[in-house]
DNA sequence: ATTACTAGTAATCGAGTAA
DNA sequence: TTTACTCGATTACTAGTAA
């Protein structure tokens, strides 16, 4: 997004086009930004076809809301400004969750060598093959996941193998049950579910602790520190 | 300040600029953003005339860091941006916390007229005279508690009484132990111990749960909808 | 009312290069 | 090396006005 569409963006924002669509004039919005009609009227069209922001057009009314993209572009931005703003930086989050059987695709995904080898390089072991689902039960702990996808953690790249393109992640190191390191890994996807926490360990999770679905599992995060 | 220089600001709050004055070229500058490195000698150039950064030459290399004014800039970027994403609305909030003795003093504030009525008119209820102390022992949950400072509740007003001026509060109506009614007191101090939860309730909560020191207790919050 | 096109100006930006 | 100048291209913006 270009940089002059920053103000726009946060106008928007601020009138709540995020959660629905905002009945609002280009006069309006131009005066809102301190710019001209035509600005604002531009800014909407080329945010439009930037896929930011959809128009409704309804009894002579036009109504603007925010897109996903939308939404998550002032996401960004407020997370870059949270990790020099916020001051509860370096604390350890704690997510309690139980666990479950997802699909066991994690166990392929986990395994190809363009994933495995950034795992050692930057978490600093080769993961079992095979990712932990935890279920999230408590709102609370839900809460902490949504924080950790604002958050900026060990960035794990996406890559091709020729066939297909395999998506990047994010990755905060952690301790399990306080005893095992391991990490969360948060997926880059369209859909955000907050229920599910993905876990990644050197070693066998089920057999180290003994799990069966249903059994509860600690989990210590370590965000990184906001340095540079 | 101009819209182009945002991402410029950002770059140099994450690169700690806001704390201490770093050593950067023009050129590593424009290259984070993506950018030639004459544009970013224009905007530490201009930024600087704008007096949002200094910038010290020593032995060779330069040295910027933001102003004041550079700063209070970002953070008034980041305030908007908190009001649109920094809610945590109409959830329920789950605090654990263990019971413990606190001074007594609790009993005697909560019966004071000035404070009674208003329990009565905004939260439904009289409270029994001593507040029930929890201490907070996780992380998690101490975190929920620093939430609940910048959350709007239901205002308790502050009075006095000829002799002394007796506080405000947030109050935030909860269920405690998924049984009673009752209410997170949250009180305006200058000091914040996010290590205790300060309860009332209008039975008397160590009766009606048979609690002594140690023992453990649940709080769902649950906030008011409308935006702090 | 609206939104958005056209035409023109001002600001922004990058390449080349001086200091 | 570094920063910052000139200059030409591009982009951001406004005024006037059509639809």
């Amino acid at each position: 997004m270009k940089a002059s569409y920053i103000p726009t963006l946060i106008e928007l924002l601020e009138l709540g086009a995020k959660d629905r669509p905002i009945s609002i004039t280009t006069s309006e919005l131009g005066q809102k930004l301190g710019k001209s009609q035509q600005l604002a009227s531009k800014h909407l069209e080329e945010m439009e076809r930037e896929g930011m922001v959809e128009r409704i057009r309804s009894g002579g009314k036009t109504y603007v809301k925010l897109t996903k993209k939308g939404v998550s572009s002032g996401a960004a931005l407020y997370s870059s400004l949270s990790r020099v703003y916020a001051k509860n930086e370096s604390e350890t989050l704690e997510i309690v969750g139980t666990v479950f059987s997802g699909l066991g695709e994690g166990a392929y995904y986990v395994s190809l060598k363009g994933y495995k080898k950034q795992f050692l390089a930057k978490l600093g072991f080769e993961p079992f093959p095979g990712t932990m689902n935890l279920r999230l039960d408590l709102p609370v702990y839900r809460k902490v996941r949504r924080d950790l996808e604002t958050m900026k953690g060990i960035h794990i790249d996406g890559f091709k193998d020729g066939k297909r393109t395999y998506g990047g992640a994010e990755c905060f190191k952690a301790m399990l049950n306080n005893k095992v390191d391991g990490a969360v890994l948060v997926i880059e996807r369209t859909t955000h579910d907050d229920t599910v926490l993905e876990l990644i360990s050197p070693v066998n999770l089920r057999k180290q602790f003994n799990l069966k679905d249903g059994d509860e599992m600690r989990v210590s995060i370590f965000p990184e520190s906001s340095e540079a």
